[in-house]
DNA sequence: CTGAAAGCGCTAACAT
DNA sequence: ATGTTAGCGCTTTCAG
């Protein structure tokens, strides 16, 4: 149990008052607190027991405005984006061994991207990782003028920022040619029109299709990121003659809005219809769902972008390429399969 | 556009360096930056203008190693929890008018609500929200010791620690008197087994089937948070002889999947069997999907959160109620109807 | 291995 | 209205 004769007066404990106790100076308390060399094993044991004993917590701001670096990275994601949750935790994971604390920014639907920003540079982070921002390019250059700045997940033209970001086309690739294998010839894609990566994805989607020579086929109809607009993609798809026989989806979100509204128009899926999303979502794991698709690979989207901005950081290694494309890969579950007859 | 010509080597700018460009001593440009009375307007105008000129920004970390308090909230939330986004963005409104920023630190798979505090202690911040965490009770209560704590969507037997939360009993009371108005009588629900509110709900469906003299249709079936452990309750439901004709849900992810296996099933909702969801999550609220549901008033849980949190650390009001309960409203969509015949 | 002194960037208390 | 002095809690010299 932590005691509670601390300091009086309700102040909380410092440096100062550990080092009363043990019978020390406050800066060997310091050396002792932080694993730095310079102290006998007898001390370290009377101060840590002393530091015990009242309950010290180093004051993490005090120490920083004290150092030179704060080694402290700045995260600014969106609340409402289950995907960017997978990323953040994956930061964590690797900020952690690399020393480095994290300091998170929502963007919510009254707070937009341009607070998030400014609250973290006042909280002096030495870098900056964004995921999927929709802030201009202009501004983005602006902020990496100050300082290392990573986007995560959204291709940008700037030469200033560093980019990770899933090859969104590959992952189109991908999808298409499974399709192709199981005899698919009839391969629709239903877009994400704006959306960070849609470009790309479409992209993948036509340069696939004439790969396998199946220019003829191609066919995209404008979806988005939800579920509502991947359903009103699939009332067209119930529509259309003669019906592909597959489709390629946006993501995992708007393929599950396709996938409810082709079954409840009659249809069974994969029997009639082939469907694969995009993510790798914990909707498209789910067993009933259990919807092929393309998975990003977040572990490595998010080792890649500590990396690189604590290699900006230290100036280490000659920043190799401004812009780092991870591979996806292909989950085959329960929603893909030959075409009927 | 802010210029480059701050100080030298890089360091970053400091108030000293807007004092020296201004020509006035550093307290006074304090005194500028944080509108404090005691300048003149000609003065203001002149070291605000120094300020813009070298693009300075001030160190809050500084600022709060200064000042005694440190007007910080920190929030725990879990990455994960669709609904914990809603609520970190109401928190975000709430604080700002109070005067407060908030310190965001996330629960991932590999960081635990244990660590998630921790690192929120050293930030000193000032007060702690917790959004449904999973801490047993006896660490909040040491943590309450410590400094003020407030609970969101959780129920805590501590005295301690102040809770704000959703009258979950209520929410199911809604429920079930809208489907017996509709006129089911056999109406089951979907447990949450021993999520935050689980508990409360179940509670809130018993009574309130037994103050419609239901007593003997009592039906509880073992659910959980996911959709998948809906599709498994789903299951037991398509199975069971006589068939209830309506079912209240834990919550609105559970729901979708109970949904899907139903429709699989060759169902139809609200047709053959009337289903109630809780939280109107976004999910709830897609068009395919409407679903009747138990709103939780996250504005509100918010606001009051932030007042009480600010209360206990100002020392304002006798703070009231220990606990204070939000009652949730329904909202009819399109999951529920008069049972068949 | 240990202690004394200085200072990170800022603000509060006192002077003028 | 403005400047001077001191110190928040910590770490970094530099002596001993």
């Amino acid at each position: 149990m932590t005691d509670a004769s601390g300091p009086a007066g309700g102040r909380r404990t410092t440096l100062a008052d550990v080092a009363a106790r043990a019978g020390v100076s406050v800066p060997l308390v310091s050396i002792v607190m932080r694993d730095a060399p310079g102290a006998s094993a007898a001390t370290r044991e009377r101060v840590r027991r002393a530091a015990e004993e009242l309950g010290y917590r180093p004051d993490l701001r005090a120490r920083l405005l004290r150092r030179s670096r704060s080694r402290l990275i700045g995260v600014v994601f969106g609340v409402q984006h289950p995907f960017h949750g997978d990323l953040v935790s994956g930061l964590y994971t690797a900020s952690d061994p690399a020393g480095y604390e994290l300091a998170l920014s929502a963007v919510t639907p009254g707070r937009d991207e341009r607070r998030a920003v400014a609250s973290l540079l006042q909280d002096r982070c030495e870098a900056l990782i964004l995921l999927g921002p929709q802030l201009p390019t202009s501004d983005l250059a602006e902020l990496a003028a100050r300082m290392p700045v990573v986007v995560v997940a959204r291709a940008v033209r700037s030469r200033a920022v560093d980019v990770v970001r899933t090859d969104d086309a590959a992952g189109l690739h991908l999808a298409v040619d499974h399709l192709v294998e199981l005899g698919h010839t009839r391969i629709a894609h239903v877009d994400g029109g704006r959306a960070p990566g849609a470009a790309e994805r479409r992209r993948g989607y036509r340069e696939a299709l004439r790969g396998h020579r199946l220019d003829a086929e191609e066919r995209v109809l404008p979806g988005g990121l939800t579920e509502d607009e991947g359903a009103a993609a699939a009332r067209t798809l119930l529509a259309a003659a003669p019906r592909p026989t597959a489709v390629t989806v946006f993501n995992d979100r708007c393929a599950t809005g396709v996938l409810d509204v082709l079954r409840r128009g009659g249809l069974s899926v994969p029997r009639d219809l082939s469907v694969v999303g995009f993510d790798d979502s914990s909707l498209a794991r789910l067993s009933h769902v259990a919807l092929t698709t393309v998975a990003q690979d977040t572990d490595r989207l998010t080792a890649l972008a500590v990396a690189r901005a604590t290699a900006r950081l230290e100036d280490t290694a000659p920043a190799s390429e401004r812009e780092q494309v991870v591979p996806p890969h292909l989950v085959v579950r329960a929603t893909t399969a030959p075409p009927r007859g």
